[in-house]
DNA sequence: CGATATATTGACAGGAGTCAAAGAGGGTGG
DNA sequence: CCACCCTCTTTGACTCCTGTCAATATATCG
């Protein structure tokens, strides 16, 4: 049951009995297999329900007046990308699978009704979207202050270190099935930009993505380029 | 009673009972006076309190490892920007006054108290913190899709609505009491770039940011320029 | 009135974008 | 199993936006 994934991922910062993990466990309705590129949940959308992500990638995107698309975050197993449509309704960016991927539904009404009775579970999952804002404040530090290189090497950091805490890195090595435009748009760079930088990692022996997988050569290296601090999981 | 904007601000989203609005306003232990330039709360540091804005600017800021200070945003009266604090507790970032301020602070624990019994206003202040976090996408939008004066025209723009819906700006005029290099850490600019854009703007009648003062010449050009959609307030 | 912070200028360098074309890879259908 | 197509990646040439450095002017404040 790799429902698991998510509920690890809560326990990391809340502690919570057991009925409530419980009650939680058993409000995912359905699960639904939805190949890459697929629409979750759009802008401007009113949620009923949100995801768990059980296997594979997604990510939130909004595109700007300009029509620039500008990815916010990635989301991987483990993680609820629209948790905040529970509180808000109204949704202000997309929601889209990367790769193929494996998503738990919950109804909100469903999950209303199990925290009316749970205050700890209430708060965990407040605690859990401040996790995520708390992520989009250093994206916001990595597109303001570094290079090019840096923001990319920033990056294959946080995700090295976000997937290796759900032991999803072997080897020096993980699944990160991207495209370079779908980089450029995360990174507010342009395609041919992130290819150089890609190619310059790869003949330094940084790192190497290719394939979808990330190979990481230097990670001193990746994480000094990246100012990443934590390298421990 | 100047914490009538923060109140005002929460309803604005969230339904609340009188009496939950009644016991917010009873846990506003201490008001103070801060010049410009003080930090509140610094990164690191575990928030026992929380504080409003009554009146004044403050902005919350995060150094990264290359040395660059990235201001994250800003904020006006009536906004409680280390609400987060609550459930979190470490600060992922500094939160500092821009000029004189006053703050009302609430303690975590007679918070905690009131919120244990008022479920409706747990959630109105969840949902605060998520249109916080709407912020912080937005910005990284920001910085990420646009050119350098496009990015200043969108921080006007923000500004002007958001101290618009509290009823604070008047003749097309608004106090910012900022300065050039504190623009630039925002924008993720150099402090000349910001200062050339400013000239720019002024030449051409755009807008004008002197002596902590930004007075908007041409509303329709600032939108335009920074792509941002909503003209009402 | 001097001292310090902030704003302004000019000259120059370089990182990143744009445009346009050519290769590679991966599917798909015959 | 190969030909074809479509998407993604790679290249090269060129432009230009934005940063850097360094000096000067202007504000602000005690």
């Amino acid at each position: 049951m790799p429902i698991e994934t998510m509920i690890r991922k809560l326990r990391q910062h809340s502690e919570l009995p057991n009925e409530d993990i419980e009650a939680l466990r058993s409000v995912v309705a359905s699960v639904k297999s939805l190949p890459g590129d697929s629409p979750i949940v759009r802008e401007g959308e009113l949620s009923t329900h949100c995801c768990v992500i059980l296997s594979g990638f997604a990510y939130r995107s909004k595109v700007s007046e300009n029509g620039k698309r500008q990815i916010l975050s990635f989301h991987i197993a483990g993680d609820m990308p629209d948790l905040h449509g529970l509180p808000l309704k109204r949704m202000d960016h997309d929601l889209t699978t990367l790769s193929e991927a494996r998503l738990g539904f919950i109804d909100h009404n469903a999950l209303e009704r199990i925290l009316a009775t749970r205050p700890a579970l209430a708060r965990a999952l407040w605690r859990e979207s401040l996790v995520d804002a708390a992520l989009f404040r250093q994206w916001i530090v990595n597109l303001g202050t570094r290079s090019a290189s840096g923001r990319m090497a920033y990056l294959i950091a946080e995700l090295r270190q976000r997937l290796g805490a759900m032991g999803m890195v072997a080897n020096e090595q993980f699944d990160f099935p991207i495209t370079q435009s779908k980089l450029a748009d995360a990174l507010g760079l342009s395609v041919v930009h992130v290819n150089r930088i890609l190619q310059r990692f790869r003949t330094e022996g940084i790192l190497d993505l290719k394939r979808r997988v990330v190979t990481l050569g230097d990670l001193e290296k990746i994480v000094q380029l990246g100012g990443f601090d934590s390298l421990e999981d």
